[in-house]
DNA sequence: CGAATGACCTTAG
DNA sequence: CCTAAGGCCATTC
């Protein structure tokens, strides 16, 4: 599997998690058949083709916080559109236990075996 | 081609 | 709560 292939998965996978829902990088690496390369979705996100809509925001680390410098940018923006989408950001942070997505086993397999 | 560099993770202290 | 260490690996320099 190239680096390619690698991405396109890794967008599929990020662009099927449910609005008020997050994933780790760790969460997207696996689903995407990466087990372990984790950083490899952070390399991902960070060269999204233009014109492709990706959800990066919906990403976290696994402990729930934001991959951002408080303060940054960027994380400002990932935290307006988690709030818009329902989801409590509080010091940089969201609380995993209750929006870590549960993705559906059916979809994902139908979604990925193509 | 070797070294540095990340939107990371986990364990241990 | 924090740091440190070890693992991961494509990409860039």
């Amino acid at each position: 599997m190239n680096a390619k292939h690698a991405y396109n998965a890794i967008f599929k996978v990020v662009n099927l998690i449910e609005q008020g829902k997050v994933a780790s990088y760790g969460q997207v690496a696996d689903l995407a058949g990466l087990p372990g390369r984790a950083r490899l979705t952070g390399k991902a996100l960070g060269h999204v083709p233009t014109g492709l809509k990706v959800n990066w925001h919906r990403v976290l680390r696994s402990n729930g916080q934001i991959a951002f410098p408080k303060g940054s940018e960027l994380a400002r923006l990932q935290c307006a559109l988690l709030q818009e989408e329902g989801v409590a950001v509080f010091n940089n942070r969201v609380r995993m236990k209750d929006f870590q997505w549960q993705p559906d086993l059916y979809i994902l397999l139908h979604e990925l075996d193509k």
